[in-house]
DNA sequence: TGGGTATCTGAATAGTGTTCAGATTATGGG
DNA sequence: CCCATAATCTGAACACTATTCAGATACCCA
């Protein structure tokens, strides 16, 4: 199955016996692997022979081949809440266009993020890692962004005092859910902006 | 791993040799071994032993495993649709209000299928089923549906104009957004009725 | 320098998808 | 009715997988 030979981490190609620090070098061998592979079709011992370590090696750092995964899974969830930080940070201003382009920009990089990752995405909401306090914290936080960004919607007179009620919500899961269809190829991929174009349209009006 | 054995299959116990129809019987063993332990994890000898037969007898129906999860995939689709047939017809009538309530059943009926069996949605929608043509035909049949529920609303003076060229796409991604969100544990259950009620509101208005 | 400990290996076990030669049964034509 | 042919299924094999564990290795601190 694999056609071509990797070559082994770049950090420390042939140390002795001891690995610098084996953990990050697996979760980085991994996210490799799955981005490839997919979720499914990971295989442990590859990312034990990518790293230039015995199998077993892995089971000092993880108890499980699910708990790699899991702990990829929270790599994942914070490198995509950072890349949002990054995102609505690049565009500054106080105005109301300033505002709306945060709000699409946060979209965007969600979306951005899935379509160009689409195996990463589905490690990350396919039900592989299992969140159990951590996960959700990060995924907050994102939350905490979007919920930021619609407050200066408010404040700029873009959006109505009733729809910031729900924008969060249908922002978000709406995001998300185009993000999943279109990835998996139900929806094209020009749908995506004009769903943006829907939401701006949807959070401005909404009061009965 | 398995605790308890479970029982051939019902249709034949032991028949003689040749298995009346295996690929219906493979399918069905399958939709429950991947409703109990994950797409991921779904073992071809399991269901092969299930149905009380040999594992090289699947390669007479499927070429693959995976094209195994495909047609399960397939299948599951088609499921779902009628599903959601069911629950709009239950709800008669050409008022506002039935309009209202067909809206919602969709959703409804969107969700309580992914929340129920959270593994058969995660095959759907996890990469698992390569879809060539075949999904997204039956996708379009339930995309239909829902469109028909925005005219019957247009048309009871109960969204907007402008909302209806969006609604389609928002209720759609949101609702999909949104119980991927609820079943992997990011956003708890109670937010998909606030969902709802965000979506009539956001129907409503829109206009400009 | 030596002892203790964290780290990693090698081999073994049980289970996986997949292939293929051959056994078994159904089916249709004489 | 019987036989040849085709469809269906089995058994064993191969390469691969996760997981365990006794033991080898190298680091670190006393």
């Amino acid at each position: 199955m694999s056609s071509s030979k990797v070559l082994k981490a770049k950090s420390a190609p042939r140390e002795n016996y001891h690995h610098g620090d084996l953990e990050a070098a697996l979760l980085e061998a991994a996210v490799n692997l799955v981005r490839v592979n997919g979720p499914d079709h990971l295989s442990l011992r590859a990312v034990a022979e990518q790293v230039g370590v015995s199998p077993s090696a892995v089971y000092h750092y993880f108890p499980d081949k699910d708990s790699l995964i899991s702990a990829l899974g929270d790599q994942l969830f914070i490198k995509m809440s950072e890349m949002q930080r990054v995102a609505v940070g690049g565009i500054r201003g106080t105005s109301a266009r300033a505002a709306r382009l945060r709000y699409r920009e946060i979209g965007r990089t969600y979306f951005r993020w899935a379509n160009s990752e689409p195996n990463l995405f589905r490690l990350m909401f396919g039900g592989f890692c299992k969140i159990e306090k951590r996960g959700t914290h990060e995924s907050e936080e994102a939350f905490l962004m979007l919920s930021k960004c619609l407050d200066d919607l408010l404040a700029t007179g873009v959006i109505t005092a009733t729809m910031r009620r729900y924008g969060e919500l249908i922002s978000w899961t709406a995001v998300q859910g185009a993000s999943t269809l279109i990835i998996e190829g139900i929806l094209p991929e020009e749908a995506f902006e004009e769903l943006l174009d829907g939401l701006e349209l949807a959070m401005r009006g909404g009061a009965k």
